[in-house]
DNA sequence: ACAAATGTAACCACCGAAGTTACAGATCGG
DNA sequence: CCGATCTGTAACTTCGGTGGTTACATTTGT
């Protein structure tokens, strides 16, 4: 199948956002620089998110964007929406032979089928938190605190 | 999102030949003329099911396709890891910034909730089969039996 | 005023999918 | 054996969506 990749960078974004809380807004440069791409995609991402009321941003030198609430409070299912409208399955391109008795009645019988596989995927998506993600990858990456004998290299 | 199609045009494709199981092959044109699409189309996805075991195909004059069991033992998510390889979701195009705390943990974080959304999509469609579909398509269109005064058209 | 940001338009390159044509090969019925 | 039928597959075109890039007007803090 393969999708777009909005949601992987939606969550990456909004997990550095959420490390960066307190420091104010991040500019799409930074944000980019950490997703590795290019600071539009970025702010095309933030657009959505927006929307979503996910995030705030501002406009002007010191602005950027700021996580909306608690990491705790942001589920992934909310972010899945906010960056990928529509359904992950496609119907017939075009509409099926309306004299065959299969093609007069399987769109109506796919509908519901994709509706609730869709709704079993965002439910899922629904029990993780942003704040789930930020402890997930704490645990694998050992914390490495000061100084450690493995070779850390400082953050970006 | 919007992936392919090819999901909705196996499960119609199957339900024509649960309905004419008894007739022995359907031919691609035939079955390309009840999803609307061309015979070139139903072959390489005909190629996929029987891949996957659930049809059978015959070359030559009176060859077709034929369904490989009773409808009740075919589950929807079979059919869809038949049509639709790889994941529903995408990783990063380009390796994040690995030395950024987010961007060193975060595929392999996101790879985790992937699978997990990935399961429960397949485990929703698991719940269905095909026999399923049939008697949803036959309970949506009223049986119309012989003659009842709708203008009824013949099927094809 | 200047620098630093966003928001957006315009454009390109790429990729996957549906659709189409063409044809080699298998198979059945005579 | 012959011809009709049907599959399997390659090759190609078209189309839409996406990531990426450049450019620029606009906003905003110092």
């Amino acid at each position: 199948m393969a999708s777009s990749c909005r949601f992987a960078f939606a969550v990456h974004v909004l997990a550095v956002l959420a490390l960066k809380r307190e420091d104010g807004g991040v500019c799409s440069e930074f944000l980019a620089g950490s997703v590795n791409t290019n600071p539009v995609i970025i702010r095309r991402l933030l657009t959505r998110l927006r929307h979503a009321g996910l995030v705030t941003t501002q406009k002007g030198a010191g602005g950027g964007a700021t996580l909306c609430g608690p990491p705790e409070k942001i589920a992934l299912d909310t972010v899945y929406r906010a960056v990928e409208p529509g359904s992950a399955f496609a119907q017939h391109p075009h509409q099926p032979n309306q004299r065959c008795p299969v093609g007069a009645g399987i769109e109506r019988v796919l509908d519901e089928v994709f509706a609730t596989a869709q709704t079993a995927l965002e439910t899922a998506l629904a029990h993780r938190t942003l704040a789930d993600v930020l402890s997930a990858m704490a645990a694998e990456t050992p914390v490495r605190r000061k100084a450690t004998r493995a070779p850390a290299r400082k953050a970006g």
